[in-house]
DNA sequence: AACTTTGTTAAGAAAAAATTTAACGTTCTG
DNA sequence: CAGAACGTTAAATTTTTTCTTAACAAAGTT
């Protein structure tokens, strides 16, 4: 490794890893990321595997830090505890199809937004419709209140789409629509 | 107004909003919306239009932090700006239709996340196939390099993947997959 | 059973973000 | 043109989040 041409090349490895680290970690804080959780799975892009330890000085991290860290891309299934025999540290593998990351955490944030949303529209409408159907409420307040019943029902069906779309990314169906083109000209 | 059916009424319509509000502002969290934010959003939902000083009033927030949020809100294409003639004040209206809502952030989200990564990986590439093509450098280091490049040439695929489905909702397209179901049951 | 090694809570410190008060600029009105 | 009404920018405060040091718990080894 003291050959000059593998020194050379060595520092241009990691030169572009470091433009695609840097770019990964970027992008992921559109994802409610940290950056600190983006280096850290960014990094393990481009290992096989890697310990807490190994990450700790690689990114120069607190153990806790890398602890809680790792623990919420866990959680997204960023990466991936991996048994290993016979050591007591535990290894981990980031999770390198990025495919996989996009349906779970969409899915997860999506499924999520419709459950919240609609239980709270199933609430409402209920209190609305006893308005609605009183027949001593000013005409006025029946108006208002069908309003508000109206603008409710109707985003249903934006609750409804966000459903089947989750559904048609998690059954895959969504790849028939939109394949996976495996064959790239650039 | 006096009427106490009428009271009972408002009460139960304010509720009922409340419920919304509160369910929309947290799911907004999610967007990467922060929830004052996300509450001034859910306000405006239920009203026809608002200009700033009302919202200030309806949720005592001041006035600066009004002004910054529904920059952001505007930004996000979640709230419009409504010419007033005649008023100096800036009235604006909570875009309601969820799916507008959904197409703008979101294909500006993944839009990005692919220009960030994609030009990332080029120049990465670039560099790792210089490596690749020279016949000084070692064995193991062209190996690396070459291991680097198939990882990221597969990455390709997704963010093309992601590219098109971008294409897909801005287009509309993607509705002839998943269509809006205008005619709900429950 | 005592000692190591590894990972996780807990508590405190540092950093970042959001919010408010105050000052400013602009545009309309009298 | 002076004064008022709105909105925005700047600076400072408060609140939230993140990170670190330190104490702790679990599991394994000698």
């Amino acid at each position: 490794m003291t050959n000059p041409h593998d020194e050379r090349a060595r520092e241009q490895i990691e030169e572009a890893k470091d433009q695609v680290i840097q770019a990964i970690s970027e992008t992921m804080d559109l994802y409610g990321v940290t950056p600190a959780a983006g280096k850290i799975y960014a990094t393990m892009y481009f290992e096989n595997q890697m310990n807490l330890d190994e990450m700790r000085e690689e990114l120069g991290m607190s153990k806790p830090s890398m602890s809680t860290n790792v623990r919420k891309l866990q959680q997204i299934e960023m990466v991936k505890k991996k048994f290993q025999r016979g050591s007591r540290k535990h290894t981990y593998i980031a999770e390198k199809n990025f495919f996989h990351s996009f349906m779970a955490y969409f899915c997860q944030m999506w499924e999520r937004e419709v459950k919240t949303n609609m239980d709270a529209i199933h609430i409402a409408e209920n209190q609305l419709s006893a308005i609605i159907q009183d027949n001593e409420v000013s005409e006025e307040l029946r108006e208002e209140a069908e309003n508000h019943y109206q603008l409710l029902n109707q985003s249903k069906v934006y609750y409804h789409w966000l459903d089947k779309l989750v559904h048609s990314i998690r059954s895959e169906e969504i790849f028939e629509f939109l394949p996976k083109d495996e064959t790239l000209k650039n």
